[in-house]
DNA sequence: GCCGTTTTCGGCCCGACTGTTTTCAGTCG
């Protein structure tokens, strides 16, 4: 049995929303939950870091006792502590706090006035009209939880950013015709470019933030409003997506773009900061006493911190702070810094562009290359390419290539790793190709061990060189299959192979912690688009932007370089 | 429960909105 970094979290986390309902000291709450998201976000696997005996004291939130704790965990697969929790406070509490307006405290009450335990319980004695009567509690609170308990089966969590894009889209170009607004800007984690966003969070500079409350719930896509200020006020959209709005007058933009944009660990880090140096943060500015010191960019609140500029995309207190305070922050890769896509299909395959159009598109986008890297043979449905069609593929390339001044299509092929971990096409025409993308179509629930070798056997290739979409994850859809990513970067590594960070927005595949790993260990990334038509050409923005959430450089990134450079890395 | 150019105790980020508690607790971001 191998426990998981995540089911160390998962128990981590469950304490802590048990604890909270139990009203413990909240800051103990805190460190749990803090450990949590260290233990969740660690690349390297936390029971290989015991049987290294490395200290786990080391880890940012973990001090003697959860250090103690995370070996129970790995050792038995169980927490004591927190069955001893749950014998009074049943786990299934913790749900129920996942219902809006429902926090710890009005759980705990739940609990010991009516004896809830579960969803289906609360639901029956909200039903009954016995919530009302609770402290704390009243009609209006009843018919809401009623209400949201309904919306809460149908509901989905998170969209991806593809999608938030369109929403923040249309309500920025909505906003901005305000009266009065003279700045919109979608903050949060969209602003910080993650995988999926929860909601959207809209910053609008104006002086007159009744009116424009005002204005923002008479948006035409709005389902609910959830609550309205003269400052701030939330709304669900008919989409089922939450938008949250917030106005400040001008002298305040940076420090509510800062404040707004979070993520929330990084926000408390930087406070704690400032505090530390008599300062106080808050949305409307950095104040020395009562004395206004900065607030109209977010630079102020960096150089109050001692700090230079944080890229919104590194804001998650994962080192971020102590890097810039020792001005070692990386310089973040750019789209303008990708020369070519080094992962695309034609209608050879199952794309439905041809050859020409996908040379024409990436001519248009300013590449210096474009490879054209079809299915092999065994992915039957996708139309793959057995060895003579590839060939004729090829010759056609190098009729075009002839054509081209300044582009070239490069010759490769997305070849299926077989289960064996043998490739998918002799090394009579791999070694025709410039280079290859190697992937797993099939065989996703082989066990970890098994899943990881055969990828391992097919790098020992020597025609092996980029692994596409790494872990098989669909966002939001599947998780990723198992394998053992720490020993397939190591083996990346002594063979000199590459990774793909697949930048369709519903794989971004590897993700941002995986990114800074494979950095790290010194082993470089593909950014590539996977595109299966002209217009896929263009999601390549999206793994730029999950590159930099794994502060990537330029320099780590081979679709960066000229091809005469690449070419020569690609000879193994 | 963590943490320390304010070290082993005493702190631990900050403010808006809601409902009903007429002065604020609970929740949320």
């Amino acid at each position: 049995m191998s426990v998981h970094n995540a089911d160390i979290a998962a128990l981590f986390q469950r304490m802590a929303d048990l604890l909270d309902i139990e009203g413990a000291n909240p800051f103990r709450v805190r460190a749990y939950r803090r450990a949590a998201a260290t233990i969740g976000e660690l690349p390297e696997s936390v029971a290989s870091l015991i049987e290294r005996g490395e200290p786990l004291e080391t880890l940012p939130a973990i001090g003697d006792d959860l250090a103690e704790k995370i070996v129970e965990i790995v050792r038995t697969g169980r927490l004591k502590a927190l069955e001893e929790v749950e014998a009074r406070t049943p786990s299934t509490l913790a749900a129920l706090t996942a219902i809006p307006g429902l926090g710890p405290k009005r759980v705990h009450a739940l609990h010991q006035e009516l004896g809830i335990r579960t969803l289906a319980d609360l639901e029956a004695a909200a039903k009954a009209g016995r919530l009302r009567d609770l402290p704390k509690f009243g009609a209006a609170i009843e018919a809401k939880i009623l209400d949201d308990i309904a919306k809460h089966r149908t509901t989905e969590k998170r969209f991806s950013i593809a999608l938030a894009e369109e929403f923040a889209r249309d309500l920025t170009r909505y906003l901005s015709a305000a009266p009065g607004a003279t700045r919109v800007v979608v903050a949060g984690s969209y602003r910080r470019r993650r995988e999926t966003v929860g909601d959207l969070d809209l910053l609008v500079i104006c002086d007159d933030g009744p009116a424009l409350t005002d204005y923002f719930v008479r948006y035409d896509e709005i389902a609910e409003v959830v609550s309205k200020g003269p400052t701030r006020s939330t709304v669900i959209l008919t989409s089922g997506i939450q938008v949250d709005l917030r106005v400040v007058p001008e002298e305040s933009y940076g420090t509510a773009l800062h404040y707004f944009t979070g993520s929330k660990a990084h926000s408390i880090a930087i406070r704690t900061i400032l505090q530390d140096k008599g300062l106080k943060l808050n949305e409307y500015g950095v104040f020395k006493g009562k004395e206004r010191v900065g607030g109209e960019s977010e630079e102020d609140v960096f150089r109050a911190a001692g700090l230079g500029y944080i890229e919104p995309e590194l804001r998650e207190d994962r080192g971020e702070i102590e890097a810039s305070k020792a001005g070692m922050l990386p310089k973040l890769i750019t789209l303008a810094d990708i020369r070519g896509d080094l992962h695309a299909h034609t209608d050879a395959s199952d794309g439905r562009s041809s050859l020409e159009e996908m040379a024409e598109a990436a001519r248009a986008l300013g590449y210096d290359y474009l490879a054209v890297s079809d299915h092999s043979q065994h992915v039957i449905v996708a139309n793959g390419l057995d060895p003579e069609r590839l060939a004729r593929q090829l010759d056609e390339i190098d009729r075009l290539n002839d054509r081209f001044d300044g582009f070239r299509l490069l010759k490769s092929c997305e070849v299926d790793i077989l289960a064996d971990g043998t490739l998918d096409l002799p090394d009579s025409i791999l070694k025709r190709l410039d280079y290859t993308v190697c992937a797993v179509h099939f065989g996703f629930d082989f066990d970890s061990d098994r899943q990881t070798e055969r990828i391992l056997k097919a790098m020992d290739n020597r025609y092996f060189n980029i692994l596409a979409h790494p872990t098989g994850r669909l966002i939001g859809q599947r998780p990723g299959y198992g394998l053992d990513l720490d020993r397939i970067i190591e083996g990346a590594r002594v063979r000199g192979c590459f990774l793909e960070i697949n930048a369709h927005p519903m794989r971004l595949d590897l993700d941002d912690i995986r990114c800074r790993q494979a950095k790290e260990a010194g082993v470089r990334l593909a950014i590539s688009t996977d595109a299966h038509s002209t217009v896929g050409l263009g999601a390549m923005r999206y793994g730029v932007d999950q590159a930099r959430r794994g502060w990537i450089e330029a320099g780590d990134v081979l679709n960066t370089r000229p091809w005469k450079e690449l070419k020569a890395l690609f000879d193994r």
